[in-house]
DNA sequence: CCAAAACCTGGGAGCGCTCCCAGACGTTCA
DNA sequence: TGAACGTCTGGGAGCGCTCCCAGGTTTTGG
């Protein structure tokens, strides 16, 4: 018995553009340009295949269309990161949100990937590969090549966050620096005079653009600005800091938190500290996530449009597929504080 | 000036096998072999097509790759509901790792896609166009055409839960039927005699399946069952159908609530109604969701593996995918009782 | 020592589309 | 009247691969 057990290739049940010309009686070329909605089609040849395409079930061959097209009508959306561990990040969900909307109506498939761990080659394969006519990269960590590799390889790319490591790749980014500065400035507007703040990782342009930001309004208001601590976006990491600093400097009356994720912890650590939030210490975050205003007390923040984030990402990367030009290297948006009751 | 501004196609500076072939002295076939991982290539030819690919930078075609080969190497992953409402799902988040990690290693992209409203057509056209070769489907809600209509264009479908509407399409799902049945097994052996239960929307086999385990367990042991209220899967409609059981029988004394979700609802109107937990009523769950160990008290549970149902879809999908024959129908997974304060 | 088997290679058809081209019609307007 | 144009249509090359086939070279074994 060699009977070769070989897994059955070629499902070929589709029905084909040829049948459907025949169907319809008219050539392959009436129907793809019924199709692809072009003009320069008698109607009556246009119902023709419409319903030549119901009757047989029709749907055409992506990759056949790919290939002489050379245009896919997908666009990639990719975390570059563990990909579970983002399922719970509100940012990222954010942004999905704004994408899927600034996509509404357009013919235009999302794919969302995520790079499994020694797997990067193969995803660059598979975006180089003419799959996808262009990339969305939401890049978690700072130095990430993605971006670089796919940019040089031809294929248009826009980036979610100042990239760190990949110069010349158009992004699109919160005003992180104004918006930190304008926190900052308005605890000193409100008499606070030995402002801390807490930053996320050095490694992470969003967290150096906010910090840059606090310093700034400081140095301009000639406030001393050596009350710095960092975390790592985790409720943990802030309090922690929050500890640091007041061990540091126990008479600092604000802080400025670079994420209201490590506000919380902040929050908790001035609470065992025995300090009245705004009273004794003033605080103001970062992000405006659901959490700022469940807070106790509420958070103060400088709030960022993540949703609309991802809708201009989506807007920049359609644009250069459509040809535009003199587009903009890199977009900023702007942010806006949200008075509550911490500061 | 008639300068007809056209979106500039064709991108093309792509390296092409053929060039590849050129650069390493073999022929196409050779290349295609190397890149395939075939067997019959001399190591000197290997290492040459190998160079040559890093030296050029070539990445192959996918498109002509599908078109070719008749497959893919790609299968979705389908969120048949608006998008960005699953993100926030740790149900979803748990399918997703396991997909991933039953996918580590194996040289297969899963793309992620959801339905945007009104585009199903454009999903169903982009899934049956030989773009994947197979679908994992996570429907949320009951009645999805969705299922029926891929199986029926004989792309290789598995589904996530039991779907009502789907029947012969391939699923996997928790044994919910069981898991209830032990729910209501533990509450009677335990001496509860009035055991109420919250169940979820009728028209999710979901709800169904855990009602009917529930069910059975009662009418084995000769208890009444008509101590049923509903709700959504939603903390708020947990508390309103615990209001309403204790309006109707003030005297129970031991509740199964069908998704831990609604369980915390639940625990919130127990304590409301002055009803200590699990004193005067033991309260049961399902799913085993982090909130279920950090409830006040501690949540009794009846716990399933979603990572291993991510798994499960996939091994199976994979299976049929190979040319595997006489695979089972459908497949549930074993659920476990976590012994928690609640019960 | 020669047939059979295993190994390695190149040629080329063809996957199902798109898009260019050529041509067959009207219609319009000097 | 006929050039110029807009409208509609079909034919066919070719997108970049895979995979079948045919043929050459080496190893095996009786």
């Amino acid at each position: 018995m060699t009977d070769a057990v070989e897994p059955p290739r070629a499902r070929r049940p589709n029905t084909r553009l040829e049948e459907v010309a025949r169907a319809a009686g008219v050539s392959k070329s009436t129907v793809s340009r019924v199709i692809n909605g072009e003009p320069y089609v008698s109607s009556r040849a246009r119902e023709a295949v419409h319903q030549a395409i119901v009757e047989l079930g029709y749907s055409p061959n992506q990759a056949a269309r790919t290939l002489a097209g050379s245009r896919a009508n997908c666009i990639a959306l990719v975390v570059s990161e563990q990909g579970s561990r983002v399922l719970n990040d509100p940012f990222f969900a954010g942004v999905l949100r704004g994408v899927h909307a600034e996509l509404a109506g357009k013919r235009v498939q999302l794919v969302l990937m995520m790079s499994k761990e020694g797997d990067e080659q193969d995803l660059v394969n598979y975006l180089c590969g003419g799959h996808v006519d262009g990339v969305l990269v939401v890049s978690l960590h700072g130095q990430d090549p993605l971006p670089r590799t796919l940019a040089d390889a031809g294929l248009p790319t826009v980036v979610c966050g100042r990239p760190l490591g990949a110069g010349g790749v158009p992004y699109v980014d919160s005003d992180n620096f104004n918006g930190a500065m304008e926190a900052a400035r308005y605890l000193i507007s409100r008499g606070h005079r030995k402002i801390a703040t807490i930053a996320g990782p050095r490694d992470m342009a969003v967290g150096m653009d906010r910090l840059s930001g606090w310093k700034r309004a400081l140095s301009q208001a000639r406030l001393p600005e050596d009350l710095v601590a960092y975390g790592d976006y985790t409720p943990e990491s802030g309090a922690a800091a929050m500890d640091e600093l007041l061990t540091r400097e126990p008479e600092l009356d604000a802080v400025f938190v670079g994420a209201d994720i490590m506000a919380m912890g902040a929050l908790q650590s001035l609470h065992a500290h025995g300090k009245r939030v705004p009273q004794d210490v003033a605080v103001v975050g970062f992000d405006d996530l659901m959490i700022a205003s469940t807070a106790v007390p509420p958070l103060t923040t400088i709030r960022q449009d993540v949703e609309q984030l991802g809708r201009t990402m989506t807007w920049r990367l359609m644009a250069e597929l459509a040809g535009e030009e003199n587009l903009p290297p890199f977009l900023l948006l702007p942010t806006s504080l949200v008075h509550r009751a911490s500061a």
